[in-house]
DNA sequence: TGCGTGATGTTATAAGATTACATGGGGCGT
DNA sequence: ACGCCCCATGTAATCTTATAACATCACGCA
């Protein structure tokens, strides 16, 4: 559950690890972390790459846990909500947070070969996008910071 | 037609002067700057915020210049491939580009309260965005860098 | 017990985007 | 002039993504 995704690592104990971490924070927060959320974490947590929201109604469907989109879009709205997952607006999908409930502003490395996403996470409102908003005027909230690419795998395999 | 669009200015000339750049452009280029794909940047440049494919296609089909959706659709594609316009992710939208032609990595401002958007430009490789791809080995190809908050003038109306 | 709040179940529909195929005009070599 | 290719456009159908609206259920609490 390092910063960075493209590395290998445990990934059964980071399912498990990230689960834990989410129901401790929902226990804290007094949120309700319940078998359909739980489950739509689990199933992002599985990849550690973007699934569109039909995708997991899919396998929401056959596991008997939900088969209409609200489902689907209600779970994943808590967990965005709540920084335990993100939406990649580049691909209109979701993804797992790496860093559950840290307050942050993650920005997202995007595979376009493998489809592997890896979130960092830097200060928005420093860095370039901060002072082209300081020229401007302009008061950030939100920031939308998503990256196309290669993975270092994927550079490999393509060239020489 | 300077980077940032929220400050006032002739905004008659600010169409006026872009369609000739693109349309000099596209002669240049080679490229048919045909009447629907005209129209389309004209539509887009009279507002200064992001518009949806159907909003362009709605009026162009009170035009008569086309009314299912592919006519709206690949106008715009035509004109984001060429970095005559921009797709704003977080918006699903379009929004014509400020400094045609040039090659550039846009950063958008988005006011949450009136909808304008503003386009800046930084280089992605650097800053925070390109400091993590390298720390992950990661290839930028083309980044989405989208802010949304409050531009200075809804800043003013909300305070006290 | 009765009430309020928040989670789910379900139907229908809105909004955004693409595929596939037909049509039509301009340039070009013959 | 003719046939051909390329590219833009017209049109129908379909697909993907997302939300609105309303019914139901379970829990905590007065
Ligand atoms: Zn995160
Ligand atoms: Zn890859
Ligand atoms: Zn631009
Ligand atoms: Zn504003």
């Amino acid at each position: 559950m390092d910063s960075i995704g493209f590395e290998p690592h445990d990934h059964s104990s980071c399912i498990h690890d990230c689960i834990a971490a989410v129901d401790a924070q929902c226990r804290t927060a007094g949120l309700q972390f319940t078998p359909v959320r739980r489950r739509v974490l689990e199933i992002l947590l599985q990849e550690h790459r973007a699934l569109g929201a039909y995708e997991i109604l899919d396998r929401l469907r056959e596991e008997g846990l939900g088969s209409q989109p609200p489902v689907a879009y209600r779970a994943l709205d808590f967990l965005v909500k709540n920084g335990f997952a993100h939406k990649i607006e580049r691909l209109n999908a979701f993804i797992a947070c790496t860093h559950p409930g840290e307050h942050h502003a993650p920005v997202f490395l995007i595979c376009r070969a493998c489809d592997a996403v890896a979130e960092s996470q830097r200060e928005p409102t420093q860095g370039q996008l901060g002072q082209a908003a300081r020229e401007a005027g302009f008061v950030i909230e939100r920031a939308v910071i998503e990256a196309e690419g290669l993975c270092p795998k994927c550079q490999h395999v393509g060239a020489a």
